[in-house]
DNA sequence: GTTGACCTTCCCATGATGGGAAGGTGCACA
DNA sequence: TGTGCACCTTCCCATCATGGGAAGGTCAAC
């Protein structure tokens, strides 16, 4: 098949397939005489599993390896199983710090009346104003200790 | 002071200082005849201030409005408010779909024994088999409905 | 033959945070 | 005064995954 029916039987867009087979995570699939790429059921059940390791977060280099781990009748689960508890602790991770900014980012917005007037909990913790009148206390300390956001290394994009 | 020291002084890298002034986030501080950036204390208010809203996850375009409202002694916190609440409920959307995935995710690898056999679940998983023997009704059908990570729309990176 | 959907490759963009190269400046110390 | 090193400047590229769009070719129904 071509790649719009790959893409739409597997849940891949043509232009991720292509990335990916440009990248090496896929083998490039057999080409008919007008050059337009030719799908096999093989190649769909590997889309299919790349959708599905997308689908929970992994990022392209482990699909890689999970997909050399799939591929290998010898493999060892505990290979397969060290690479999805790291996910797993790095999906965690995220979950907390997010958390924590919504909570801080929360108490915030709770704290402003936003009836129109100036005064604003909100602008008063962004400043670190924490002698801000009103919900001061809670809106300075609050501020004071959110999580940050890091380096590249989130799951979502 | 110089950029160095108002990086430390604010928790802001010297390199995202000149990338916040160059793409118009913050105004050009005053220069030494030796062409060195010099920051007055405006310069780190300022950069504390897209420093906490970083921490809290706001994107650079949100923060250009924050900081706007900010300057604005006529502003209505009703702005602020909504541009907070606005945020929050991505916080949370994000923090939803992280954690179905993680949930997803334990329970393929809590269903795989990891003792170096090939037998795993995990893989089975992604392999969408949902007829593989064990704990296959459970991962098979986690992973008929997990989440999507979607186009770039991450809070952290 | 025509038309429109689909295909190809190529180049660029997103969002935030860098790394590093090449070259200049400042200042403490000998 | 000279030296050496930390710091500064600008510029270009990279990361990660997912696109958009341009330019041009192919296919199949009508």
């Amino acid at each position: 098949m071509n790649i719009g029916a790959a893409a739409r039987a597997s849940g891949v867009s043509a232009k991720m397939i292509r990335h990916y087979e440009q990248i090496g995570l896929l083998p490039a699939p057999a080409r008919r005489t007008s050059g337009y790429r030719d799908y096999d059921t093989a190649d769909l059940h590997r889309l299919r599993f790349v959708r599905r390791a997308r689908d929970l977060g992994f990022p392209l280099d482990r699909i890689a390896d999970l997909l050399r781990l799939w591929s290998d009748r010898d493999r060892s689960n505990a290979d397969v199983k060290a690479i999805a508890l790291a996910h797993l602790a790095d999906l965690d991770r995220q979950v907390r710090l997010l958390h924590e900014m919504a909570d801080v980012l929360r108490a915030l917005a709770d704290a402003c009346d936003g009836d129109g007037r100036p005064h604003c909990p909100i602008i008063a913790g962004l400043d670190g104003d924490v002698l801000a009148p009103g919900h001061c206390h809670e809106a300075g300390s609050a501020t004071s200790s959110p999580p940050r956001p890091g380096a590249p290394s989130g799951i979502l994009r």
